[in-house]
DNA sequence: GTCGGTAGTACACTTTTTCATACTATCTAT
DNA sequence: ATAGATAGTATGAAAAAGTGTACTACCGAC
């Protein structure tokens, strides 16, 4: 019979805390739909359609309602005509804004050194 | 014709990194497996084959390829029979550790609360 | 001679994710 | 009467990701 783990607190090695923001924040828009409503405060839905390039609109819908589920986004419903739904970090998303802001800074530093970040001149 | 984007600055705000990020780090196992490579220095491939339960070996080898064109991992081949490959962050990969790291960070204290990290008691 | 160990590749298959397109509802303005 | 605006849903197709199984190569030990 094959070993096939290990066996002790080596194998754990903190993987579970690490797999499950992978699954949460996985996926193709997520941590970009973050940072849009982290950066713009709320976002509606047509807003955050027209920046993410080529996202179709059942996958925004998708991706919006796990974030919401996962506890990171407020949806927030106008009774209006035509319709009007606001999207803003709740405050458990709000606690992510550092991460993001991190993870921003590396990727603007290391990964795109040449982008020209347009809110700093 | 409809007017399909925002057309200014407003647009962009920092797609461009966010999104390259989440190219270079999205994935099932990718951060799993930058974790997995800092925390240990070095990894083999069957340590991590083993570590990262339910991976297959050809999702890992094509995992281990990408993080490998991307600049993050070191590839060490032994030519010793049997055959002994070993996994290691180049420095662009050991400048993403203090992500790495608030990505832990925040996942132990937010997303798994309950978890007992076996390293510190 | 064949089993075990390592690090893969190759291929077909399934599942998941994303996309394209069409459609709904409701009010306002023309 | 009909077009436009918004926030979706529904459906099916396509693409991406992941899986399972079989296979390779090499050497040593049994």
């Amino acid at each position: 019979m094959a070993e096939n783990k290990f066996n002790n607190e080596e194998t754990i090695a903190r993987c579970v805390p690490m797999g499950r923001l992978q699954s949460v924040i996985g996926g193709k828009w997520k941590i970009l739909i973050l940072w849009y409503v982290s950066f713009y405060k709320v976002q509606r839905f047509g807003e955050l359609m027209r920046r993410l390039d080529g996202i179709t609109q059942s996958t925004l819908t998708k991706q919006l309602r796990e974030l919401e589920s996962d506890g990171f986004l407020h949806r927030e419903i106008y009774k209006e005509i035509p319709p009007k739904v606001e999207y803003s970090l709740t405050e458990f998303g709000k606690i992510f804004i550092p991460v993001l802001q991190t993870m921003m800074a590396w990727s603007e530093t290391y990964l795109c050194p040449d982008y020209q970040n347009p809110y700093e001149k």
